[in-house]
RNA sequence: GCCGAGGUAGCUCAGUGGUAGAGCGCGUCCAUGGUAAGGAUGAGGUCGUGGGUUCAAAUCCCAUCCUCGGCUCCA
């Protein structure tokens, strides 16, 4: 009695005393918070179960709440996971049922294969266990006693997870249905509002895909049921953005059977729009001191023999070719090249650093299960460079490049990605010390260049460590562009080495980095990025030109070669349609500007200008509308009103 | 690669044992129009592919390819 608690309350700050013995659902009572999903000690996520123990800053969690949001849906995953076995009559074995960043899932072995047309059966049984608001005990026993339990209960899965659990093993029982868990949950399953079950899928238990396919159903919870048709709104506003649609309706780019999975056909809108960023790319590489190469598709399989590749990603890559008794591969990587090239020449340090850079079209063979429109694809593009420097200069080349990254995605509107540091994987080769060096350069350059990080441990590639930076796609999934890698061991490989100025031979340190990654992918993020609607400098054709009249054709056309003039391409759709048709297609196309000439304009020297997203046009002199087109274009400005 | 769901006209989709459908798009003709679909008419499909069951298969069964959602993987 007398201890105290702080108290964090949404804005305001108090201190509330408590008895010893009392949980955090008397001291929410105490404060006058009726709803609460868990509780934040000092930061740490915590049950309401729990008991304070003095002196902690406390902090009440809601569905609101990030945290709140985790044990709520938390919860549902065991509502689940309990309707599940009224469903299957008890005939089931449960593996795991956590929470995930929109939702939650639960993974069953059951004695059958689920439907999709099941999902809405559960969710009626679902929706019967919250009605019936059965509270939620905690309890805990011993780990020879959960052991009997599971075994009794032939709940292997189970067995296996308590093995990981030190200390005693926790459950939390509602009713009939308990579980194994950790934590924390809800106080009863009237605390839910609606629960939606969205997806079905298989999943290897503990990932392994040697171990048992279970049944993984997703699902999310709401509050209220406006806030899921809100949620489904959105999803479905997502999928229209979705680059494999857009490429379709806006005539970008193909995927066809009869050429292969994974192998992207450009039509002349997309192959038009990547020339425009291809452009961008080898005027800003020149300008960083960058020289482009060229190297084949084609090469004997020695080269990946000595480089590494046949050793670690054989099986990435397609199947070799025999010629002329020499075998061939068809190239999942540049580097070899670049290393012919440095090679070519005995090299000074005063040539160093020595950047070469190349769009390298590569090719690896993806499980099939994996392609994925233009983000994972068998057939695509690097925007790949390598950089050869000494030990003292790879700081400063790593946080200029690092710049170089940002900048170039800044410029096609991405400032929202992750990024992540890669350590050392299993499969790796050279030294742990180098190893160490150049993750630790990798994280000083970031920390320098003030951006934030998380650690991917082991997921180098083996040769190095690696700097990834992330972009989501519409629907929340996350892609790697940008990558920056140091390498101390293909150089090796290869014996490639300077002259030093004391004239001893040395090897240089390597980067190899990409800033889109790869074309296919980078596009495949832009278009869902700008939904289809791309700013005037990549649009293909920024501008239609709609005559109201047969009548103003020529008008229309004297129009088209001012724009042409200043460099912009336009194109005349002709008044076979109605102007409120054509319009409609402009739109639908997500064409910048649409610019509407009548009999009106050609007396007046002006035009009727609609961009896209305003719903009327504004009238202006033709010469000022080429003048600030021009000057959007420059810009690489988004589409804006002139 | 694994689990599940799908593949019908160029596109989006309906048809679930008995002679292949709609809308959009495309062609032709009429209409010459002022800010998101003018009217008429025509062409277009061995229903992913290969087997099987059946008097009869887009429809049922098997295999296979591809796509989608996950899982595993991703130099």
């Amino acid at each position: 009695m007398g201890e105290i608690v702080k108290l964090k309350l949404s804005e305001k700050s108090c201190e509330l005393p408590f008895k010893a013995g009392e949980t955090f659902i008397e001291l929410a009572e105490k404060a006058g918070i009726e709803e609460s999903c868990g509780v934040l000690v000092d930061g740490e996520l915590v049950d309401l179960r729990d008991c304070p123990v003095g002196g902690e800053e406390i902090e009440f969690v809601d569905y609101e709440d990030e945290a709140g949001k985790h044990v709520y849906w938390h919860t549902a995953s065991h509502v689940l996971a309990h309707a599940m076995k009224y469903y299957m009559d008890g005939d089931l074995k449960l593996a795991i049922g956590p929470a995930t960043g929109e939702g939650f899932y639960y993974d069953f072995e059951l004695p059958r294969t689920l439907s999709e047309s099941e999902l809405e059966r559960l969710e009626a049984i679902i929706k019967q266990i919250i009605q019936r608001d059965i509270s939620i005990e905690r309890y805990s026993c011993s780990k020879a006693e959960a052991t009997a339990k599971f075994k009794e209960n032939s709940a292997s899965y189970k067995l296996e997870l308590l093995d990981d659990i030190e200390g005693e093993p926790t459950f939390y029982r509602q009713a009939d249905f308990e579980d194994l868990c950790s934590g924390p949950h809800l106080l009863s399953t009237g605390q839910l509002g609606v629960v939606k079950l969205t997806k079905l899928a298989g999943a290897y238990w503990r990932g392994d895909e040697n171990g048992p396919m279970l049944q993984r159903v997703y699902g999310i919870a709401f509050k209220t049921e406006e806030e899921l048709d809100l949620y489904e709104e959105r999803l479905a506003e997502a999928k229209k953005r979705d680059h494999r649609k857009l490429g379709q309706e806006l005539d970008l780019f193909q995927v066809d059977d009869s050429v292969g999975p994974g192998l992207i056909i450009w039509h002349p809108r997309g192959a038009e729009i990547r020339q425009t960023i291809e452009d961008h790319w080898r005027r800003r590489h020149r300008a960083e001191g960058y020289r482009t190469v060229m190297t084949p598709h084609l090469a004997q399989e020695e080269l990946w023999k000595i480089s590494g590749h046949l050793d670690h990603y054989e099986e990435n890559m397609f199947p070799r070719m025999e010629l002329d008794d020499t075998n061939y591969r068809v190239k999942p990587m540049n580097c070899p090249f670049h290393m012919k090239i440095f090679n070519s020449q005995t090299r000074s340090y005063r040539d160093l650093p020595l950047r070469y850079a190349e769009l390298g079209t590569v090719y690896r063979y993806e499980k099939s299960g994996v392609l994925h429109g233009l983000l994972r694809v068998r057939g695509f593009t690097q925007d790949d460079a390598h950089i050869f420097c000494q030990p003292e200069q790879l700081e400063g080349e790593l946080i200029s490049l690092l710049e170089f990254t940002t900048e170039m995605l800044a410029t096609f509107g991405f400032n929202d990605y992750e990024i992540f540091v890669s350590t050392r994987p299993d499969d790796y080769v050279g030294t742990e010390d180098r190893w160490e060096l150049a993750t630790e350069s990798l994280k000083k350059a970031l920390e320098t260049a003030g951006l934030d990080y998380k650690i991917d441990p082991g997921e180098g590639v083996y040769y190095g460590p690696k700097i990834d930076l992330k972009i989501r796609d519409s629907l929340d999934r996350e892609w790697q562009c940008s990558t920056i890698q140091v390498d101390f061991n293909i150089p090796e490989r290869f014996d490639v080495a300077y002259v030093d100025n004391d004239g001893e031979e040395k090897r240089p340190i390597m980067i190899h980095r990409a800033l889109f990654g790869s074309l296919e992918r980078f596009f495949g993020c832009l278009v869902e990025h700008y939904g289809g609607a791309f700013p005037p400098w990549l649009a293909p054709t920024p501008i239609w030109i709609l005559p109201i009249d047969s009548a103003n054709q020529e008008y229309a056309q004297k129009v088209a070669d001012k724009f042409a003039e200043a460099g912009i391409n336009s194109r005349i759709e002709p008044a076979t349609d109605s102007l409120g048709k054509r319009l409609r297609l402009a739109i639908t196309q997500k064409i910048p500007y649409a610019v509407i000439v009548g009999s009106d304009e050609e007396e007046s020297g002006k035009i009727e200008l609609r961009t896209y997203g305003e719903t009327s046009s504004n009238s202006l002199e033709l010469e000022i509308a080429v003048e600030k087109i021009s000057q959007i274009i420059a810009d690489r400005a988004p589409i804006k009103p002139v």
